[in-house]
DNA sequence: ATTATTGTTGATAAACTAACTCTAGATTAT
DNA sequence: ATAATCTAGAGTTAGTTTATCAACAATAAT
C-alpha cells in the first residue's frame, strides 16, 4: 500500500508551484533545492506532469515551470494516478483502470471477498484524494 | 497503493481455512486448488502466517493447516501487515512501523502537507482493515 | 549572430522487490 | 520402511523504482 517516491516528489513539487502560482515561475533547480528532490529525477516527473497537462514550461533564460490550471482544480487523486497509476489496491476494483483478475476462483465476482473489502478501501482512498485539491494541500489544512 | 499477490493469496488462503475451521484441516494442495494459488508460493505464505502465530500445521500423512485463533479475532489489517508490511502509504505516518522520512524539507513535521494527507489516508485504510475480521471476510459481508 | 541558460528527450543502469521455483531435509501416520 | 506432508532457505526471473547521463532544442541577453 505504498506511495512511490515519484508521487511523493511530484506532490512536493506541486506544492512549490502552487505557492508560486500567479506570482512567478519556478525553475527545476529552485524546486529541487526547496524540496530536496534529486534534480534529474525531478525533471522526469515534471515532464510527465507537463504531458498530462498539469504544468507548462518555458525554456531558456528566465524559463521555468508553472501550473496550468488553478490549484483548486487539481486533486491529489489526479496527480497520483498520473504518476503511480490507479488508486485501487487491486485491479478488479479500479474505476479508472479496471482489470479482471485472471486467477480469481469466484465465478460470480460480487461474491469475491477480496474484491468486496478492497472495493471499500478503494472508495475510502479515492474519497479522500479526489476531494483534496492542490490548494488545500499547499495550505496544509484538510479540506477546502 | 497496491496490494501484493502475496497478501491477496494469503487472504484467500485464510478464507478457506476459516470456512474449514472446527470442521477439518486443509492441506496446502487443497487450498492451492480451491483458490488457484501457485503451490510453492502458497507454502511460503502459510509458513509466514505460521511464524506469526495465525495458523498451526501438522506434518505427515493426514497433516495440514488450521487457524489457531477464532476467525473473528483475526483482522485483515493484521494479516496484511504480516505479509506486506505497514498499511500506511508512507513511513512517516505509520503507527505500527514509524519511520522518519530522510529527505523531508519540513523541520516541523506537522506542517508537512504530504504527511497530513497521507495520515488521513492511513487512518481510513486502517479504519477499514483493522475492523474487518476473517469471519466477516469469509462470510462476504462488510461488517460483523 | 553568439553565447549562456534553461528545458527536452531518450538511453542506460544500479538497486530493489515481487513472484515465483527448486532442492534438500525433517516429521508423522500407517 | 515408506509415502505423505510440512520446513527452510537458496536461487531465479521479470519488472519496477530511482535515479544518472549525454546530446539536443529553444530562448533571452549581449
Amino acid at each position: 500500500m505504498k506511495l512511490s517516491k515519484k508521487s511523493e516528489y511530484g506532490l512536493r513539487a506541486l506544492v512549490e508551484l502552487t505557492l508560486a502560482h500567479e506570482k512567478t515561475t519556478l525553475q527545476r533547480r529552485d524546486i529541487a533545492d526547496r524540496q530536496h528532490i534529486p534534480l534529474e529525477f525531478l525533471e522526469q516527473i515534471l515532464l510527465t506532469l507537463k504531458r498530462a497537462g498539469l504544468v507548462s514550461s518555458r525554456r531558456g533564460v528566465n524559463g521555468g515551470y508553472d501550473l496550468i490550471k488553478q490549484p483548486n482544480e487539481i486533486t491529489l487523486g489526479q496527480v497520483i494516478r498520473i504518476l503511480d497509476g490507479p488508486l485501487a489496491p487491486i485491479g478488479c476494483v479500479s474505476k479508472t483502470a479496471y482489470q479482471k483478475c485472471s486467477d480469481c476462483p469466484y465465478a460470480n465476482k460480487t461474491r469475491c471477498p477480496v474484491q468486496q473489502v478492497m472495493g471499500t478501501v478503494r472508495d475510502a482512498i479515492a474519497g479522500i484524494l479526489d476531494h483534496y485539491s492542490l490548494a488545500d494541500f499547499a495550505a496544509g489544512h484538510p479540506k477546502g
